[in-house]
DNA sequence: CTGTTAGCGCATTCAT
DNA sequence: ATGAATGCGCTAACAG
């Protein structure tokens, strides 16, 4: 239907008085071409507003130049600023990245992920993701993969991911630091969230804390939610139900900090004077809470940066390493000296 | 790089006893096929792990089956939902989505449209977008082309816009109707926001509703932001600065109104005791709001969806026609009848 | 209905 | 350094 650019590398060659060959040197730079030559031929490119045909480009390079990604629904702060890097990073090289998206769905996402192989891409960046490892393997084995935030054993060097552990031990230290002893933990539910054990990390971290400063987690302090808001707000009901003292919590993510925040208030208790209050992930949404709240946040940008590099050097057959990235916790007014 | 299928059509075509053709046509459903030849090549395809070559159906077809869809920036919860309207609709369609990000620059969009251009997209959305009038309309003859939350003229019958001003309107009567006489209206500079003209609809609207109850618009109940947060904070100093008593304020968007709230909060105004309150987008974050926002919702996924459907009936040369999408008032408590 | 013949637009040999 | 020739994998006439 679409009228594409009719000119072809045939019209520049004729306009340039060289062969096609010599302008497709020109174009890829693989090869050494006289400066005249190579002038007329960019002057022509110019001149008739020449675009290659990518499909032509692959169908006889056998690349495609772009780059997959494959992503689960757009909205998460932490996941989106994961894209952001990929596509700053990106954008100063030849690829161009095409997206998939897994809708956190195994069936869709493996579906969208065949999607992209169809389309040839080059490389392929599986951010987070539900697929099985076994499938993620095969994966590897086809095209040049890189996951983010996910680790997946046996592909370990092909992972970048945020330590989540030792992020989580460090929100509950300080919490112990500021004299908490009685520190409640929001999490999710492991068996639902299955591959994500982002979660399950911020919980060991928790207890690694608590158990090193001599504190035995007391099981009646962990409620279970699902990541949403609302689930956070059914914790603090939970909690305060098992009547066990607590002047702490510590939410697995801000979502869920929010809903806590909100059943905490409910409740008649007050942030930070009753009750302290973490999160994780440095959601800006939560910006205006008061008080604002202490949370974690981890280099999503820096993250995706990384990810997308890190393939380049994959397709390149160049070596590469990185380091686990590590989080930092911003401390704000939520929590306080225990009293 | 990547070890992709070297399983080709003539392969297929040798496995199942047929010539080439015939498998692209059982491929293509394009012509008829005995079903005997049709089974054997399936057969073949399914036992050889057949994947077609992307790039040579679309050199040899001159269609893609993609379309290019130009965003800004993911993030905002109304331009997501459209985005997932059109993932949804085009589901089911053989046309794969691909992604091109403006990042809110008017030369990135540019170039992402044009990298869009040049992979061959069989058609195009664009959801809001920068681009000068003039440019949209020379896509749009190389193009099928359809433009989602942004109203161009002279293309009209390709644009789907939600009716803001009407929806503004509304919000302002119900304020009325509450009893309200003095409200103030929190807007963005319409120059700063050059073609977003939504926001200049809201304003519109605003006015219309006034005006319509007898009430002169008062331009010291005016104040101007940027759509952020922080923005709306200010516009409250500018208006209780002004010394003009008013009861309530209607904000053109949710992160303003949250900005608004806090501003009012911190001159120990409350809502909806002394303030009425309303926003526009029903943005979810606002949620933990206490009391909650009175918003207008307006319908993006069912946008999203429409804009696909648009696109796919322009593509194929059928005939389409739609309306303005209605957005609809979302009543909460952060309006009080005025005492 | 189906096989045969030509390209689609370009990157790559190969000679020169 | 550069032109000519070949083919990437597939679809689209064209005959039959």
């Amino acid at each position: 239907m679409a009228k594409e650019t009719k000119v072809t590398i045939q019209d520049i060659a004729r306009e340039a008085q060289v062969s096609p060959s010599t302008v497709s040197r020109v174009l890829s730079g693989n090869a050494p071409v006289v400066a005249a030559k190579r002038e007329a031929v960019l002057t022509a490119i110019e001149a008739l507003d020449y675009r290659p045909n990518v499909f032509a480009q692959s169908l006889a390079s056998g690349q495609s130049l772009t780059i997959g990604v494959l992503t689960q629904r757009f909205g998460n702060p932490f996941y989106d600023g994961i894209l952001s890097g990929i596509l700053q990073a990106l954008e100063p090289t030849p690829y161009s990245p095409i997206f998939g998206d897994g809708r956190w769905q195994t069936a869709v996402e493996k579906r969208a992920l065949q999607t992209l192989l169809d389309r040839q891409v080059d490389g392929l960046i599986v951010v987070g993701g539900l697929s099985p490892e076994a499938e993620m393997l095969a994966y590897a084995q086809q095209v040049p993969l890189i996951v983010a935030a996910r680790e997946i054993p046996g592909m370990s060097s092909q992972c970048l991911t945020i330590d989540n552990k030792k992020a989580a031990y460090e929100a509950t230290r300080y919490l112990l630091e500021m004299g908490h002893q009685h520190i409640a933990h929001v999490t999710a539910s492991i068996y639902y969230h299955g591959p994500i054990t982002d979660v399950y990390q911020r919980y060991q971290g928790y207890v690694q804390a608590l158990t090193e400063a001599g504190i035995q987690p007391d099981p009646q302090l962990l409620a279970e939610g699902d990541l949403s808001q609302q689930s956070g707000l059914m914790a603090v009901e939970k909690l305060v139900g098992r009547e066990r003292p607590f002047t702490a919590i510590f939410a697995a993510n801000d979502q869920m900090a929010v809903g806590v925040r909100l059943g905490l208030y409910r409740r008649g208790l007050r942030v930070p004077e009753d009750v302290s209050l973490i999160g994780f992930d440095d959601d800006h949404n939560t910006a205006y809470l008061t008080p604002p709240l202490t949370t974690v946040r981890q280099p999503a940008i820096e993250l995706g940066q990384a990810a997308a590099e890190a393939l380049i050097d994959l397709i390149n057959g160049r070596q590469h390493t990185f380091d686990t990235f590590q989080a930092s916790l911003i401390i704000r007014e939520s929590v306080a000296r225990r009293r």
